[in-house]
DNA sequence: TTGTAGGCGTTATCAT
DNA sequence: ATGATAACGCCTACAA
């Protein structure tokens, strides 16, 4: 079956069609068996539904990155097997994963740090999102995307009192994005908060929560994603306060709702799909160059100018 | 290893410690050999982005699926292996996936009739959709769902002049749904249409494009699909049409951006999670039970009442 | 180009 | 409860 040995291309066939002939399926287990290889990549991420049967939208980056990796991998003719971690150990995920793939992408938080260097101790890992191991690691520049939309409003829109909404505090996604804020604000000068003007928790409520702390406050509120500033835009609505005539606002992720709201939400996209690819990219190079050394890849983010913040939008 | 063989706990105990220490995982490649069974199942849908870089909008609701099938799947300990089809012709995906897994649950319009027949020869599938083979099948109640929004349109909303507009005009999805409104047409006794009053093809632009055909023609207007509706909103938009006041309609599927436009849009919801679960269960009796009979499956639909059709929502 | 003999890391079986 | 031994289906190496 192999490729490329010595026999002719006629042999070759021939073997191709006795095997269709007889519905011939090589046995996956037996092939990795044999060439300690198994031609499957694990994509490891968070729970998708931590609250259990409530239908709430979860993070929807996943889908993305997955998308990425099954591309990626398809390419050079792997498979992804897909795994959340629900409640399980770092024990039992490696018992039921770790076992059946050459190498794993590693989604920050589904892991812990302790979990992480276990396993990466007999497998090869690729960690998507910040970490502190000395393994391979892939993120988006969530900071570099954050000063950018800040400075934004500062230098095209003129704001000079801007707010920040933070998601969980101690998310590293949250704590970076935060920084690329106060970034932008030392740049051009203005007074620097220690922390953010409010904490949304990265939900809808949460952002209709805070937005309503924040009312009559400032003129301009940088969210720290999507989900709090469309939250907001509900309590901004009931309060009859326009976006973006009275106040301006901007979101962090781009998802699907971010086009759809009223107005269309200025925000930072993340390159989720490449992020998936490259990963998965980033571990099959591993996989055949086992002594490369570490590799760190950060990849840009872009702001979405819409009408939220004040640009006219291109819809 | 191995569970409840006749060895006592505290043996296993043992094993199980000396495994830990020495950071031992077990081959999934040999476990599978031995014991011809992978602890893998597969899940086959179709190209997530035919468009190629343009970064679409893809059916989103693969993602449920995928979830669903995560969960189901790793509630009994197995993994899930997840394969676009892309341009892979069956032969080609059998080799790099139906070798791995111990089933597969197909997506339908992700494998030719052909080649699920040929696959299905050496491989358990369940096929998720409409399909005319005789294999376990798993659908949502498409044509009841159509069925009962349109009524909710004739008797709660007094409409008795309704368009419809479909999708694909070969996609099983939009004929089914096609007859769902043909039925309720029916039973309230008024004219039924042969085909659609326009093709929108599933897609954003599709539901502009049909909506501007359809303008000053009727009151009530059912779309196959909620993007198709999304897109009919933006040209309503732009004609100063309001929605529901002069013109009322709905989607199908309530993806995410359902809940964001303006109005919100009414339409049915399909249970996708429910769907990837339950065919994964399906997949796994199977396995347990080869000779049981055949299983269909339809799982019921839901309307969900917001603003598009003159409810007044709950938003 | 073909044939043959291991070996991959488990599970299953049978005897102890 | 424990050992020994034969599969499991493929790949690699080597000899012919």
């Amino acid at each position: 079956m192999r490729d490329g040995a010595g026999f002719s291309s006629a042999t070759r066939q021939r073997v191709l069609e006795a095997a269709a002939e007889l519905g011939w399926l090589p046995s996956g287990n037996a092939r990795g068996l044999a060439s300690r290889r198994a031609g499957i990549v694990g994509l490891l991420f968070p729970d998708l539904d931590q609250s259990g049967e409530a239908e709430q939208e979860s993070p929807l980056y996943v889908d993305e990155v997955i998308r990425g990796a099954e591309r990626a991998a398809t390419k050079v003719g792997d498979a992804v097997l897909i795994a959340a971690t629900h409640t399980r150990t770092g024990r039992q995920l490696a018992f039921s994963v770790a076992g059946k793939v050459d190498g794993l992408v590693v989604m920050a938080g589904s892991l812990s740090n302790q979990d992480i260097t276990a396993i990466s101790r007999s497998l090869p890992l690729v960690i998507l999102g910040r970490s502190r191991h000395k393994l391979d690691t892939i993120t988006a520049d969530n900071r570099g995307g954050a000063r950018e939309i800040t400075t934004h409003l500062i230098n095209e829109h003129g704001f000079d009192d801007i707010a920040f909404v933070g998601g969980p505090p101690r998310s590293p996604d949250s704590i970076e994005r935060f920084a690329g804020f106060r970034d932008a604000l030392k740049s051009a000068g203005l007074p620097i908060p220690n922390k953010p003007d409010a904490i949304g928790g990265f939900t809808e409520e949460g952002g209709e929560r805070a937005m309503r702390e924040l009312l009559g406050h400032k003129r301009a509120i940088v969210f720290g994603n999507d989900e709090m500033a469309i939250g907001a835009l509900s309590t901004l609505r009931k309060a009859r306060i326009r976006v973006p005539t009275d106040i301006a606002l901007t979101g962090f992720d781009d998802i699907g709702a971010a086009r759809h709201v009223r107005p269309p939400l200025t925000t930072v996209r993340q390159p989720m799909r490449e992020l998936g690819e490259r990963s998965v990219r980033m571990l099959l190079d591993r996989l055949n160059n086992p002594n490369q050394p570490r590799c760190e890849v950060v990849l840009p983010t872009e702001v979405v100018r819409r009408r939220s913040c004040g640009c006219r939008g291109r819809a």
